[in-house]
DNA sequence: ATGCCTTGTGGTACAAGA
């Protein structure tokens, strides 16, 4: 089984390369993030006539995360539980579905904007949400992972300078500490191949040539649980979709299973 | 060339992204 994860940036206006990208990687499950749509504005019929069953959960232009599967999607969760609000809001952030046995969240952890703002601890309170869902959810011997925009580099090389980042979230010992308690439930990080250069970078901005000259992040991760990583084979990223017109900011990581 | 930012919304700019 093929499991892929995207950070598409608008799935509207990404949908030609989504099309494209779907028919030549052929993941059996992708989770995508960053939406930017309502439900009744998803590309459901065009997904779908490429075998995919669709779940999504969206409002509008913020935000926004899918499940698609070609193996099966049943029990469709929409939200953590006890998932935080931000000013009122209770965003569309994660959505969890059972894929042919293996169980997935897509998530896009809130950016946190700068440490201070009421925004980094709206993303630490969400880390903590995640982590009881996980809790909940990862035991007993069914291949569990949450897949998607952690917004969080789990090492200092997982960007590309560190001394870039003293004043910026993503790298912050209380972000990190998040990941490390995903970790001690017995979650597993999936690191990628990288298939060029040394780091598995997953996110380059567009400003200043970043992609060019590999100015990246790894951000968009895999956490699993002993069934899931146990059965991987194989982990990429696929930077060619980084390229060209249209791209996306982010590159999808994809997994290989033998389950 | 992988190439100097992109998106959706609302209105002829702006917030947000990380």
């Amino acid at each position: 089984m093929r499991i892929a994860t995207w950070n598409v940036n608008s799935v509207t206006a990404r949908l030609p390369r989504l099309l494209g990208w779907l028919s030549s990687a052929q993941p059996d499950v992708l989770c995508v993030q960053e939406l930017k749509c309502t439900d009744e504005a998803f590309p459901r019929a065009e997904i779908a006539e490429l075998g995919y069953d669709v779940a999504c959960h969206g409002t509008g232009r913020w935000n926004g995360v899918a499940i698609l599967s070609k193996a099966g999607l049943d029990d469709v969760t929409r939200g953590l539980t006890d998932q935080p609000a931000y000013e009122d809001v209770t965003e569309p952030r994660a959505i969890g579905a059972t894929c042919g046995g293996v169980r997935v969240w897509s998530v896009y952890v809130p950016n946190g904007r700068e440490p201070g703002h009421a925004h980094y601890a709206y993303k630490l309170r969400w880390l903590e949400a995640l982590q009881a869902t996980v809790l909940a959810e990862s035991g007993a011997g069914r291949p569990f992972a949450v897949l998607g925009d952690f917004n969080i580099a789990p090492t200092d090389e997982d960007v590309w300078d560190i001394s870039l980042f003293t004043e910026s979230t993503h790298v912050t010992e209380p972000e990190r500490k998040a990941l490390a308690m995903l970790r001690e439930t017995g979650l597993t990080d999936v690191v990628p191949r990288a298939l060029k250069y040394d780091r598995p970078y997953t996110y380059w901005d567009y400003r200043q040539l970043a992609f060019p000259k590999n100015n990246g992040m790894r951000i968009d991760l895999v956490y699993a649980n002993p069934a899931f990583a146990g059965a991987v084979s194989d982990a990429y990223v696929d930077r060619e979709e980084r390229k060209g017109k249209g791209a996306s900011d982010h590159a999808p990581v994809v997994v290989d299973l033998t389950v």
